[in-house]
DNA sequence: AATGAATGAGGCTTCATTCAT
DNA sequence: GATGAATGAAGCCTCATTCAT
């Protein structure tokens, strides 16, 4: 299993942009410190002295304040999330889970390395959405897509096995996110526990998904 | 179902306590602006003229900004988090829920409700609680004590009657909080829809949760 | 001849408004200092020291800097333009000006000595008229009424008396602010001399307008 | 009557300069923009947008901010007021204007549809020489040639026919520049009104002027 | 207890200017 | 000659907090 790194990521889609080195710098130590400290609780002089920059560099590119944070939302919209998706997709293929259970197993852990190991990045865009609702209409667009098309098909696979209960993919997905969250919010948004053992918790939460979506013969 | 509110019991907390009128008042406009803005963005001044109070007024008695916020969570914390679990467990004992079916009907279209309900009030806390990670202390001990408590007893009597899965309290809890969690997560802290439609998605919540903790025969 | 003064009009006109002396000492400040280098070219730290206050004083009662200039220019518009012209007209009655010669001697030094006097003031005064066009509307409209009322009384005599050429009034003190104004102009808004002689300049000036508003017979 | 162009002239001027084109755009929209704004609220980032150039051509050339202005100002006062008071008197030769009314009614109308039509020009002119007081010295000087020569020979010869008074030069042009700047300063400086009729205004200007400057018998 | 004027540190932003390419 | 990223000083303004009344 290989996670992906939304910082690496991140850096990766920032070195192909036009984006002088300055620049860059700027949005990398934004990232880490609106997640440390939130957006509100950054200061623009702040940024500018962990970039290594002048103030002013920072406005002369994004403007505003606001500027810096949407700069760091739009590559990580446009790219790094879709190249986390298709990451994940193929793995999933790759690594030929026959059963259920093992595509659960795979997946869940998968997922759950994945939030606890980005977890400042997922606050930082977790707070952007709930300030700024529109992305939600960006998101659940993209979200849809990959749920009828990759996604789907997988599932599709199981449910004509008869291994999985015939529900919509949106409700089956809701039910795995669920279960997820209910390990991986506690983390990320709250409590870091240093002890947390992802593969125990991803081996429980797969337990109570078979039992939940098995279908009762 | 007789849902609790969260802001009347708030302002009953307040009536009994020995602020004046003028101090509760702040704390009132003050639980409501930072619902809406959230702390950092809800200025002091703000919230004295909300208040209809000098900005003198605002610190006589709280010291700091940080000291409204606390004088909002401790008494939330100390007198209508209690009040609220306790009219909930009032309300499923005098429904007289025989049957597993029954009791989560209620008790997810319930809490679903005050969550939808309740949603300013809530985002203040959670916000509140991603900022002072300390909470996390006090809560998770109230929690612990009501779960072994009153709630331990219910679902005991369930699983004895073969009804409900043998998992420990905790698993189960966290397992509906979850369930309950990817209705209302999105409601509360993204996109409230006007059209949510609390009947239909508790009921389907319901069915998730019994299919997933009905023990396999 | 007993010039007005404008700067110590406005500080009476401060001292009967309802600011505090700090606030008062920032608005006689800003007069000062916007004549002396334009608003543009003074800041708001500027006026803070010069006034002996903070910065944040300044703007706790004016808001902005703009609204320190319309703190400035409005109470001289509704009060000290008045008493100004008031002053101007009783000083014209009571000196009992039985001919043209005797009232444009006194009316054409009296108001030259009036702007060399206040010349920094009314520097502001035009500075601000040219940046806010919407202040001509008021003004215009103050000046009509004075036109019609007061100084069309006088004028209409010596027309009568057949010692003014019968035109209109508007165009009559067009005339003799324009001829006053030749002289004027220079000394307030390009180079003071210091050797500026008011008595023989407004003697020329008379001198002048005498010649071409007598009629010709 | 063909009322000179300040900004064509300009335009011209820089054309036979040893400046590059970006150089001269520069400068063609510096005084544009400085005639709207003011010269403070003009930025050099507006500039150079606006001239469709580098923000580092801009001082390439020019070192400062004010040094814009003076190579604004230097040509102007170099070639184009040359030029337009060469063009002026040309014209007043050209016409063979035989009588002071004739003199006055074309010297009048023509010099008051220039300052119309050429205000903006004019504006960023009186702006810079109020906040720069030694162009003042420059600028007496060459008038004072000017009067001395052209206008002083047309005038004598008025003088010597007896049809105009016999006060000096200097005087009589005051009085027409002051009768003429009662008309044309509300339009230039304060509100331009889009039906102002110069032919109307000259002709009560030069009654005006005529009534006042012909010697009494 | 309440007021509200006053504070000054700090926030975001603009701007003229420089300099390596 | 031209570019445009970078600078840092300074500008306007906000804010939490204090204090005399």
């Amino acid at each position: 299993m290989q996670v992906n790194n939304v910082e690496t990521l991140f850096k990766k889609t920032l070195r192909e942009s036009d984006l002088s080195a300055k620049q860059q710098a700027v949005l990398q130590v934004s990232l880490n410190l609106f997640a440390e400290q939130g957006f509100d609780r950054t200061s623009t002089s702040e940024i500018a002295k962990a970039a290594g920059v002048s103030e002013g560099t920072v406005f002369k590119q994004f403007k505003t304040k606001e500027g810096i944070l949407k700069a760091i939302v739009a590559p990580v919209l446009d790219h790094v999330a879709p190249m986390v998706a298709s990451e994940f997709f193929d793995e999933l293929k790759n690594n030929n889970l026959g059963d259920l259970r093992s595509f659960m197993q795979y997946a869940i852990q998968d997922r759950m390395t994945f939030a606890i190991e980005n977890r400042q990045q997922i606050k930082v865009f977790v707070q952007e959405v709930i300030r700024e609702p529109k992305l939600i209409v960006t998101l659940s667009t993209k979200l849809q897509t990959v749920m009828n098309g990759q996604i789907g098909a997988v599932l599709q696979q199981f449910k004509d096995r008869g291994e999985l209960v015939d529900w919509s993919n949106m409700r089956i997905i809701q039910y795995m996110v669920g279960i997820l969250g209910s390990y991986v919010v506690p983390q990320v948004f709250f409590a870091p526990t240093a002890d947390f053992d992802a593969a125990k918790a991803s081996q429980e939460a797969v337990e109570v998904l078979l039992h939940g979506l098995t279908p009762v013969k």
